[in-house]
DNA sequence: TCCTTCACG
DNA sequence: ACGTACGTGAAGGAA
């Protein structure tokens, strides 16, 4: 409609939210109730109202706690909870985001903005409806200006509207004696004081026979009851200043035009991200139709089916442009089912079947070519194969994932808007097309779970195959558009180079890892684990004698039980849930009875049988019986990279026991092992960063670092140093990395704080640098807001900014940590790219296999032993020149034990 | 789904 | 007065 102005009350609205809608938080653990029940009100009376204008007034100080029921009740004030405190930001920003005009302004209450607004509003002939919680703002009601109270009870919102009639009807005044009422009777929450003795019943009675505050005081005599007549006479002063409080201004001036509070462009992909982003979903379908699900572009979206429709799509395009691409194949792990209901399980083979490709070129020409009975997999990747030929770019979002359906591309001519989004934040959490199509396209677009649950690709294809075509498409003209906004926002950042030479190019060497993958011996891990099974068995018979009846050991709650309540053993550290049954707090307990030793030992045993033993075993291919991970390019927040399903970067080594699971990786016949680790990376890469002359000096005479350390440190001539001050040294080292605090290390070294900081203190005499150098990085991350690698890779560090002590040293000690562990991330994949590049082309049959953060692992053929040795050890410690000599030590091994 | 524990660098 | 070393992933229990 035409003219019709809404005006929200920020505060008292999201007070009422709060304390409304029942806890509820996003995926980062940010409170989001009052928000939602915010934006629920408000979408449920704009869909109501259809209003033109529309303005949200603050009040510019912390809100006040005025307006909760709690409040009113009690009558004082308590600081608003945290839990409210941080939404109001957020809604601001939502609101922002939605173009909705907010409003606040120091000295001036938000109750004056509404009520100067809805004047000017209703003196301008608009329809004016005001929207609070509290009933206070009745005094502005008249026949044009609605003022409407949402009630939430049980998760339903119902208004209460008032216009005058409304207002008389219910509260027996007009509008206008809303604020004599008040002068009155006063308003405990409010802190108006009112008239001693006076209550609502009495205030009418006065109201009814003089009208005003000001006429019954100059009537006093003729005022019924007598104890209201003395009450009235004694406090009319009162009286006259509770009104004033009372009264609402409509005079402010505030230098608002309504042509600001105009309503425009609502649901946009800013909106729509952020909403998003505090896991809000149920107000996402509120954005259907704009911009995504905007018909007008889907009408420009085609499903071809046959080679004829798809040769069509790419006659009349453009060569030089780069191609958005969304494969959408068959997924191996989730098992489909056909027509009937059936059960289809596919071999590893069959799992990679290219199903359909969306392709965009534009918004004008995005299709989505179905793979069916005109038109095969080979026709589609066979036509693409020719485009990239002439030169074209593909955008694609995880490429990785979709290299198999795709032609052979290289990273020169492909471009993974995932990776690049990653490098650009690696703190976000995921980075698909729905992830960063509203951040860097400004298309809306729906999250595929909310669209498909969690049905495979092939199920939504079959089910809903328009929908899904649809999607698809979407993602590929999301990547077509996000590829120059990325692009820019490297270049920006001064990452394209990053980028371009180590992320991309890493995108095919990863992809080959994986393929490859390791060779384990089926049967020797099924006798590894039946060789722990036994041990697990008795230890459980003899925990079980020890402790007078059976229960589950695996459970910190009841094993906390056994221990703590029944045997009587003193606790040591709690943790939330109840008692502490760590390893560390065991080894503490040892000598208090044998059962601890039992446990400790079942704990190891069962650790090793449930996730490596068993959990290993069913991973291995049935066909090649090979072990493929994935791994993970944009997950960690400093570079480096990770291994799942299974995780093959963390395989026992530390204790013997565990470190015979080794024995099972093993090459294939004619091939062996060669592995080579980096000595001390991340050390050597502080050295060189911060410049720090003793440091860098150490490394040069190839020193023991630990030991120089230590006798530096301690004072004592380097051959002298004990094995106990190396360690102690070691780990004061190995806490500088960390970003050191006394806390930590004493807690390490099983020392006093007070010893720990004196180590700290000491180190940092030794090394004055490191202690220049890790200032410096404190220092950058607060001003910039990130820290960088040596190679540019940055890790943003909000937590530098948090009101919280905690988070904030831990932004500090993130700040320390993350250029040194990231820059060493970037060493590795630099040495990984060459020696992958180098064996493919001196034409080698060894392979990359695996890299586990400073190692890598080449199954190497027999006859390539030496050479293959020479360059792995070459390219490691060529990857990167630094002011102090890169290390890397080179095992050969029948499997990966022996190699290590 | 969250928490605790523990495997690795 | 707090409650911490940095970076990961998987399993099992509790809810």
């Amino acid at each position: 409609m035409e003219n019709k102005l809404l005006l929200i009350d920020g505060n008292s609205i999201i007070n009422r939210a709060f304390y409304g809608v029942p806890p509820l938080t996003n995926r980062d653990g940010l409170h989001t109730n009052a928000v939602y029940g915010f934006l629920n009100i408000m979408f449920k009376v704009m869909d109501e109202e259809e209003p033109s204008h529309m303005l949200v007034a603050f009040d510019e100080k912390a809100p006040t706690f005025r307006h909760t029921m709690y409040e009113q009740y009690k009558g004082t004030r308590k600081p608003m909870p945290e839990e409210l405190r941080e939404q109001v930001p957020i809604l601001k920003e939502v609101l922002k985001a939605m173009n909705i005009m907010i409003f606040s302004r120091e000295g001036i209450e938000a109750d004056d903005i509404l009520g100067t607004m809805a004047k000017k509003g209703e003196k301008d002939g608009y329809q004016v409806s005001v929207i609070s919680g509290d009933r206070d703002l009745l005094q502005l009601a008249s026949d044009t200006v609605l003022v409407r109270i949402p009630k939430t009870r049980g998760g339903q919102t119902a208004v209460e509207d008032y216009h005058t009639a409304q207002v008389i009807e219910k509260h027996g005044v007009t509008p206008s004696q809303i604020i004599d009422l008040k002068g009155l009777m006063g308003d405990a929450s409010d802190n108006i004081p009112g008239v001693p003795g006076v209550g609502e019943k009495t205030a009418l009675k006065i109201l009814t026979m003089f009208g005003t505050v000001e006429n019954a005081i100059e009537h006093v005599d003729e005022i019924t009851p007598a104890r209201a007549r003395e009450a009235v006479r004694e406090h009319a002063s009162l009286a006259r200043l509770s009104k004033t409080l009372a009264t609402i201004k409509t005079d402010c001036r505030l230098g608002i035009s309504m042509e600001q509070c105009r309503i425009r462009d609502i649901y946009n992909g800013k909106a729509f991200r952020l909403i998003q982003s505090l896991d809000i979903k149920s107000l996402l379908g509120r954005f259907e139709g704009n911009p995504a699900g905007d018909k007008a572009l889907e009408q420009k979206f085609s499903v071809l089916t046959t080679v004829a429709e798809w040769e069509k799509f790419w006659s009349d395009a453009d060569p030089a442009q780069t191609v958005g691409v969304r494969a959408v194949y068959r997924t191996g792990n989730d098992p489909a089912t056909d027509e009937t209901g059936q059960m289809l399980l596919f071999s590893s083979k069959e799992a990679g079947r290219l199903l359909g490709m969306a392709v965009s070129l534009s918004r004008e020409k995005t299709a989505f070519a179905r793979v069916g009975e005109a038109l095969s997999a080979e026709d589609i990747i066979g036509r693409m194969a020719e485009l990239l030929r002439s030169g074209r770019v593909l955008a694609v979002n995880d490429l990785k994932s979709q290299l198999d359906f795709l032609p052979e591309a290289a990273p020169e001519t492909s471009f993974d808007t995932n990776v690049a989004a990653y490098l650009l934040n690696p703190i976000q959490k995921s980075f698909a097309e729905e992830d960063i199509a509203g951040e860097y396209t400004g298309i809306a677009l729906f999250p595929y779970s909310q669209m498909f649950g969690k049905q495979s690709f092939e199920d939504a294809l079959r089910e809903k195959p328009d929908e899904m075509a649809r999607y698809a498409c979407y993602c590929a003209l999301v990547n077509v558009l996000a590829c120059p906004e990325l692009k820019k926002e490297l270049k920006k950042a001064k990452m394209s180079e990053l980028f371009e030479k180590i992320e991309m190019p890493l995108v095919f060497t990863l992809y080959d890892m994986e393929k490859w993958g390791i060779l384990v011996k089926s049967q020797a891990l099924t006798e590894y684990g039946e060789r722990l099974g036994g041990r697990i068995d008795e230890l459980e018979g003899q925990i079980y004698d020890r402790a007078g009846e059976t229960f589950n050991i695996n459970s910190p709650r009841q094993l906390g039980g056994i221990l703590f309540e029944k045997m009587r053993m003193p606790y040591g550290k709690k943790t939330k849930t109840g008692y502490s049954t760590s390893a560390e707090v065991l080894e503490k307990l040892r000598f208090e009875d044998p059962i601890i030793e039992m446990i400790l030992e079942y704990r190891q045993l069962t650790k090793l049988k449930s996730t490596y033993a068993d959990g290993l075993e069913t991973y291995i291919d049935a066909e090649d019986g090979r072990i493929h991970t994935t791994f993970n390019q944009n997950i960690t927040a400093t570079g480096r990279l990770s291994s799942t399903e299974p995780n093959l970067q963390n395989i026992p080594i530390r204790m013997e026991l565990g470190r015979q699971i080794r024995k099972v990786f093993v090459p294939e016949p004619g091939y062996v092992f060669l592995d080579a680790d980096y000595s001390q990376i991340e050390l050597r890469v502080l050295a060189h960063m911060s410049g720090d002359e003793r440091l860098i000096e150490a490394y040069r005479e190839n020193a023991d670092i630990h030991r120089t350390t230590a006798s530096l440190v301690f004072h004592t001539p380097y051959d002298e140093v004990t094995d106990l001050q190396r360690r102690n040294a070691k780990a004061v080292n190995f806490g500088i990395v960390y970003g050191i605090s006394g806390f930590g290390l004493s807690r390490d070294l099983n020392i006093t704080r007070r010893e720990a900081e004196d180590y700290i203190e000491d180190y940092f005499a030794t090394y004055p640098r490191v202690k220049a150098f890790m200032d410096e990085l404190v220092e950058e991350g607060r001003s910039k807001g990130y820290v960088v690698t040596m190679f540019g890779r940055r890790r943003p560090i909000p937590e530098l900014k948090a009101k919280n002590f905690m988070q904030r040293q831990f932004g500090e000690r993130i700040a320390m940590n993350s250029p040194i562990q990231g820059t060493a991330a970037d060493i590795i994949k630099i040495a990984m790219l060459r020696v992958a590049d180098r064996l493919k082309k001196g034409r080698f049959r060894s392979r990359l296999i695996l890299q586990i953060h400073d190692e890598l692992l080449i199954e190497t053929h027999r006859e390539e032993i030496q050479e293959v040795t020479k360059l792995l050890e070459e390219e490691m410690v060529q990857a990167c020149e630094l002011k102090v000599p890169l290390i890397a030590e080179v095992k050969q091994g029948n499997n990966w034990y022996e190699a290590k």
